[in-house]
DNA sequence: CGGTTCCTTGAGAGAACTCAACGTCGGTGG
DNA sequence: CCACCGACGTTGAGTTCTCTCAAGGAACCG
C-alpha cells in the first residue's frame, strides 16, 4: 500500500506514522514513549474513510468489537428509542475516541455517524485489550480520557437554561477544534496537518461542522430554540453568525454564562497535586 | 466505635479479606484472581468510616489523590456553582467506586458526602497507578466500571418527562440495591452480609436513603415534581410509598415509561448482527 | 431550475418551576 | 412529658421557559 510522505490520498488499512496524523496534537497516543507508540501503531487500521456526511460507523447494537480515533471530520455519536426519536449523545473531533462507553459492554449503546466526510483509525477490542496489559502509558491515557468523557457528561447533565448550554456548547467546541486546527472535512486534509493552531488568536471562528437540529438535539433544545439563542447572543454583539461559521465577539460574556456548567474556563489552571 | 462482632471491629485501615465484605458481590475486585485480589487488599485503607449522614469524604477542588469504593450505606456526590445553587452528580451504594471522573485530573470535580451513615475503601492514586501497571485484571474492571458509569451519564442525561426520569430512578435504585441488599446504613452493617438477595423477589422494596430534595436535584427537577410525580404513580397504583419506603406494584409499567432513558430494562436483549 | 433540506421567525400551548401554605416527623430542652 | 423548632414532605395556584405548530426564505444537489 503506497504512502505519501506529505499526506496524501488515503487508503483504509495503511501503516502510517502516527507522529504525521494531522490529529497527532489531540491523539490519545500523544506523549506516549516510542515503543508504545509504535505497538499502537502496528495495531492500527489507520485511515478508514467515511467519504461522506451521513455514512455509518456503526450502529446502535451492533457487536462493540472496536474502539475508533477520529482522524479528521466529525463523527456523532448517536442513540434512536423505540419510538424513533433520535438523540445525540456527542460530537467526536480529530482526535478523539470513539467507543470508550462500550467497554464491558457487548454492543454499541449508541450508533456514530460521519457528520462531515471523516476519517478514524481502528483498533480491534482484541488487540486493545492485549495492548492495555503491557503498555501502561496506553493504559493510562485511555483510562484518563474515559474519565475525561464521564467529567463532560457528568457536567453537561446539568439542567440549565438555552443559553447557558449554547453558550457552553460554542465554547467547548472553539477550545476543542482551536489546537488542531478549525474542524475541516477529511477533503481537506491537505489544509489541517500544515494549519497551525488557528482559532485561539485574536478573533474567535468556529466552523460548526454540525446542523442546528443537531446541536439542539445534543443539547436538550428545540431547533427553533437553538436559532433563537444564536439571534440573541447576535442581537447582544457576542457573536456574529454566517451559516456554520461563527465568530465570537464576546467570549467572556459567554464564559459567564457558561460558568455554572463547568466546562469551558478562560484558563483552567490545574496545577497538579500529589 | 461500636460494632458488630460478626464482621469484626471496625478501625480504619484494617486489612480485611474482602471476601468477607458486605459489597463483595458488587465490587469491581469481585472476579478478579486471587493474586491480584491480594495485592488490592494490601493496597487498600479499609473500613473508612462515615459515621453519619452530611459527613464529608472529599470536597469539589480538593487535590484528587485517591479514589473510594463503597463499602455500605450510600455517598453522593455533587458540585456546586459559583451562585451557590448545589447539583447531585450520582448516588453511590455499595460497591460502587468513586472518584473515576477524577482520572487525570488534579482536582476532584465534585464532592462527596455521606446520605446515611457509611464506610469506604481508600485507595490511593499513586498505588491505583502502580496496581494498574501489572494487575491487567483489576485495570480491565475499572475500565468497564467507568465505561458504565459513563454510558449511564449519557443515558441519563437526555430530555425526558419527569415522570419518565423518576421511573428511570427508581428502576435503576432497585436494580443496584437487589443484588446486595436493601440500602442499609453502616449501622445496620450486620444485617447486610447475611442477607440473601433481598428485593428481587415478588414484590420490589426499595428503601430510599436519599431526600426527596436530592433525587430531585439529581434528576434535575423541583422537589416538588417529585412528590407530584411519586403521587401520581400512586394513584395509577403503581406503587405504595411510605416516606423513604417504596413498595412497586407494577414494576412493568415502570418499565415501559422509562424504556425511552434506556437504563433499566427488565432483562437487556440486544441480539444484533452486524 | 425544481425539489429537498436547513435555517429563521412568529404565535399559541404545555410541562415544570416558583411561591406559598400546611402537615408530619424527630430531636431538644424546659 | 410535652411544647417547640427545624427539616422534610405534600398539595395548590400562578408564572415562565421552552416546545409545538406553522410558514417563509435560503442554500444545496441532482
Amino acid at each position: 500500500m503506497p504512502f505519501d510522505a506529505q499526506l496524501s490520498p488515503v487508503a483504509a488499512g495503511i501503516r502510517t506514522s502516527c507522529q504525521l496524523c494531522p490529529a497527532h496534537g489531540n491523539c490519545l497516543v500523544n506523549g506516549l514513549p516510542a515503543n508504545e507508540l509504535s505497538r499502537w501503531s502496528s495495531a492500527l487500521l489507520a485511515h478508514v474513510p467515511l467519504t461522506q456526511a451521513g455514512k455509518s460507523l456503526f450502529a446502535t447494537g451492533e457487536p462493540a468489537n472496536a474502539v475508533f480515533v477520529v482522524r479528521a471530520g466529525c463523527i456523532k455519536t448517536y442513540t434512536v428509542d423505540e419510538d424513533g426519536n433520535e438523540r445525540v449523545r456527542g460530537f467526536h473531533l480529530p482526535g478523539d475516541v470513539i467507543g470508550l462507553d462500550s467497554f464491558g459492554a457487548a454492543h454499541y449503546p449508541a450508533g456514530a455517524v460521519a457528520v462531515v466526510p471523516s476519517q478514524v483509525c481502528r483498533v480491534s477490542k482484541g488487540q486493545l485489550q492485549s495492548l492495555m496489559t503491557d503498555n501502561s502509558g496506553l493504559t493510562q491515557h485511555l483510562f484518563e480520557r474515559a474519565s475525561r468523557e464521564l467529567r463532560l457528561a457528568l457536567a453537561l447533565s446539568g439542567d440549565y437554561t438555552a443559553e447557558q448550554r449554547m453558550a457552553a456548547f460554542l465554547l467547548h467546541m472553539l477550545e476543542r477544534m482551536a489546537p488542531a486546527a478549525p474542524c475541516a472535512s477529511a477533503g481537506d486534509v491537505r489544509s489541517i496537518s500544515f494549519t497551525p493552531a488557528a482559532g485561539r488568536s485574536a478573533d474567535s471562528l468556529i466552523k460548526l461542522p454540525m446542523t442546528r437540529r443537531d446541536i439542539a438535539n445534543y443539547l436538550r433544545l428545540a431547533t427553533e430554540t437553538v436559532c433563537r439563542v444564536l439571534t440573541r447572543f447576535e442581537e447582544k454583539g457576542w457573536l456574529k453568525s454566517t451559516d456554520k461559521t461563527l465568530r465570537l465577539n464576546a467570549p467572556v460574556a459567554l464564559w459567564a454564562l457558561a460558568e455554572p456548567v463547568g466546562i469551558s474556563q478562560p484558563r483552567l489552571s490545574l496545577s497538579r497535586a500529589a
